[in-house]
DNA sequence: CGGGAATATCTAATTTTCGGATATTATCCG
DNA sequence: CGGATAATATCCGAAAATTAGATATTCCCG
């Protein structure tokens, strides 16, 4: 479970990302399927162990229904990069 | 001048960075600086060879001067991915 | 506890990114 | 125009990240 990558707003963000996902009741087997990826590749976001680039994160907040600036908002909030 | 990375979304994120650029007055070089990357780095963005993820993102708009969930909708605009 | 569903981790092959150098193109000015 | 200089694009090998896919672990509920 060792998270690599790690600065306070990538934290803010996988946060986020799992915290929306949730709410939305799906899994991450579910919202993989959507993106055509595997279950592993969301685990990997979640999980801190990869970058989520700036068409993924658009990909994602549609497959689990979410607006992506709402995402870019909350991790503004941490000044500290 | 190959562009590898190749999707609409993509493509209207790096053509809203250059946009944002030339409007502060600043050259790739001054962008880098402030991000203390190479010149390079910032063409291959622009260029679209590389992605950019969501913490770059955000300190390219701090550097550069935007909002970047102006990107984001930007971004949107293109409903095809 | 037992079992299935959900999530995390591992691995090897491939792809990206990196710093750094260099080449190309644009701009300005005498 | 010619040539200097600034700006941008491209190239390279090394290092790091991502991938698909499999497997292990954890969670949850009866």
């Amino acid at each position: 479970m060792s998270r690599t990558l790690q600065s306070t707003r990538h934290d803010a963000l996988r946060l986020f990302l799992i915290e929306k996902r949730k709410k939305a009741g799906l899994t991450q087997a579910a919202v993989a399927a959507k993106l055509k990826r595997y279950q592993s590749f969301v685990a990997s976001i979640e999980t801190g162990q990869r970058k989520v680039d700036v068409v993924q994160l658009i990909a994602l907040a549609e497959a689990i229904g979410f607006d992506p600036r709402e995402a870019i908002k909350r991790m503004m909030a941490n000044k500290d990069d």
